[in-house]
DNA sequence: TAAAATTTGAAACATTATAACATTTACAGG
DNA sequence: CCTGTAAATGTTATAATGTTTCAAATTTTA
């Protein structure tokens, strides 16, 4: 590697959210898809950081807005937001994170930093051509993909608890 | 491909559950670990079909064999099983699958058929490499890789709903 | 505007997993 | 053979995650 990338470094978030947010306006007008105001704000949760959020912590963000959502208002919101591309679930943790790869076709592989939390999202083109070969060289027919790897970030590595 | 993997055609299925449990006590002996009667009964319920049982399911069987079990300890034996690498854990589905590479050092993929709902499980040495370099590229330490394809399997491309 | 479709609200419930603590069993050392 | 210790299991309760169902409101379409 060279420079790390955005997740394991400090920068600007709120730069981060607005663009998600942006793209995903444009996103959705694209595809004729409401991003009604439940749907934008539980994207905009999703974002607060690198780390997942549960479906229940943006429940509990949706509280503290004043908002008294129920679990499936979340559990919609963040269907559509995965029907559209725009947050990703991470299977082997419960719990969703904003899509960095909004709009462009891709196979998400995730970095898990077990230590501090935070996750990176790639597109690794080479990792998706062994898995296809690997499926149809047993005449599978693969249609989706989880790949997630936990281990430690960079940062991490250095010293512990990172946030 | 040329023949189908194990899953997708018949076979003689006692003959891989008594296989897998003689290996399955060659390996515990090997580890100084125990394979008590409960471990050994959730290996073999475990082990009932190519297709992954839930928890609850496999508390079901042992409540059915007489045995009042309560969740802790299906949960506490899949944690053993899953230590000592005779069963994995399939994040996707919230389900356990037995280990058909046990003994062996590997990194599972798994190829899971969204019609008939059997799993097989691959060791890819292609994809793991590739993974191994992606992470390494981000100056990520990869401990844990969660690999699950769903897809269909070559007997359920052909007709619907198999076994 | 009226009909149809989509979205949201609300209550109940289902499923998956863990915490905490008591009891029993296996086993090594005296 | 006892006996202390660790490992395994039993038991109860509860936490965490996710879904079903039906009603009400809103938006879109005709």
């Amino acid at each position: 590697m060279s420079a790390r990338a955005i997740p394991y470094r400090p920068h600007n978030h709120d730069a981060c959210v607005s663009q998600a947010l942006t793209d995903a306006r444009a996103i959705c007008q694209r595809q004729n898809a409401r991003l009604t105001p439940i749907r934008e704000r539980v994207l905009e949760l999703i974002w607060q950081s690198h780390k997942p959020l549960g479906a229940y912590d943006v429940l509990a963000e949706l509280s503290s807005d004043g908002h008294n959502a129920a679990p499936p208002t979340v559990y919609r919101a963040l269907d559509f937001l995965q029907q559209h591309g725009l947050v990703h679930r991470i299977a082997s943790l419960n719990a969703f994170i904003g899509c960095t790869h909004a709009g462009e076709h891709h196979t998400g592989m995730f970095l898990i930093c077990r230590a501090c939390g935070n996750v990176l999202e790639l597109t690794a083109p080479a990792v998706s051509t062994e898995v296809g070969k690997a499926a149809s060289e047993e005449g599978f027919r693969a249609e989706n993909t989880t790949l997630e790897i936990a281990g430690l970030c960079p940062r991490c590595q250095a010293e512990p608890d990172h946030d």
